[in-house]
DNA sequence: GCTGGTTCTGAACAAACGTTCAGTTAACCT
DNA sequence: AGGTTAACTGAACGTTTGTTCAGAACCAGC
């Protein structure tokens, strides 16, 4: 994760990689099929925890409140796994056919959550928003940024982070 | 650059470059000094295309006008050029040091702008921003997400797609 | 028809790639 | 101590990589 996450996965020799773990050229060949199966699992796990760990939050009442809950959320989980993310964002292409489809699968599922979000908020009069598609994908794009943030040297808190990114989000949204 | 976009740079090689310009293997060396400056030139273009056609903008006089119209420049210059902002945003590590320190450089100095409108509107009391370096990083991650709209099959005009993202900076800052 | 200068071909280079595999080593159970 | 299985080594495989370069092909001006 750490070598893909820095180079790329085309730009990853399996030696780097078993240099890494310390063995040598072959010996991973025990323990996966493939490169591409290596990057697939790495995708895979990610978008499972992501989900796994969005499906473990106590359940909120109104649509702000499910809209803050999801925001926050979605800032820590990324901010704890800036490897995971990054490769999940910059790689994709590098997924065979039929292992990108199980994996836009999900990423589709995770971003019907905040768009299921914005239209119970908007159908409640509580958010306007004019496409609740795009505005979903908005929201996601800011939040993911925030990687950024720390890559470009700012020095705040996560919590001071996290509450800038959801204030933001809120006004965006109502 | 649309090989670099579709496969990314470490899985092209100069065969396929020479391949789709029609020529054979070496001839693009008469041209180019290494695959690296292929990577580098194309970079260089776009931040410098993107930073004259920002200062070819007629100026604003208020806070607002700048931000709108710097949102409204960034998200059509970004929509017109898809492939050239991907590669900005994916081949980043594959750039030698020295060239990167060059677009990091650039890319530092475009944020900038976003920057110092946000503060000139803070002073003024037009807007409400906690810290304009963050803020800025979040509106600009947004504003260039918008191209994964079209890629995910959103179905809404240049214009609708801009008013939206218009309409969400204009509220996240207020 | 010749000359001078670009531009292209196509083979060649060493290095590195993903992957395989026969053979050695280590670990565990009895 | 002996036997079985799992794990690792290190060489080898055929390809492909970025890059170089001698020679062929082309085109201008005379």
């Amino acid at each position: 994760m750490t070598l893909f996450a820095r180079h790329g996965y085309a730009a990853v020799s399996m030696r780097q990689i078993e240099g890494e773990v310390g063995v040598q050229a072959g010996a991973l060949y025990n323990y996966t099929t493939d490169k591409q199966s290596l990057l697939f699992d790495l995708f895979k796990r990610h978008m499972v925890d992501l989900r796994t760990a969005l499906d473990a939050q106590p359940p909120s009442a109104s649509p702000q409140d499910r809209l803050e809950a999801f925001a926050r959320f979605h800032i820590r989980f990324h901010l704890e796994r800036p490897q995971a993310v990054f490769i999940s964002y910059m790689e994709l292409r590098n997924l065979t056919p039929e292992n990108f489809r199980v994996i836009e699968e999900l990423r589709r599922r995770y971003e019907g959550v905040l768009e299921a979000i914005l239209e119970t908020g908007r159908d409640a009069g509580a958010f306007h928003v004019a496409d609740t598609r795009v505005t979903a994908l908005a929201i996601i794009a800011m939040l993911t940024g925030i990687n950024t943030c720390y890559r470009s040297g700012v020095r705040l808190s996560l919590a001071e982070v996290e509450a800038i990114y959801w204030d933001m989000v809120r006004k965006a949204v109502t």
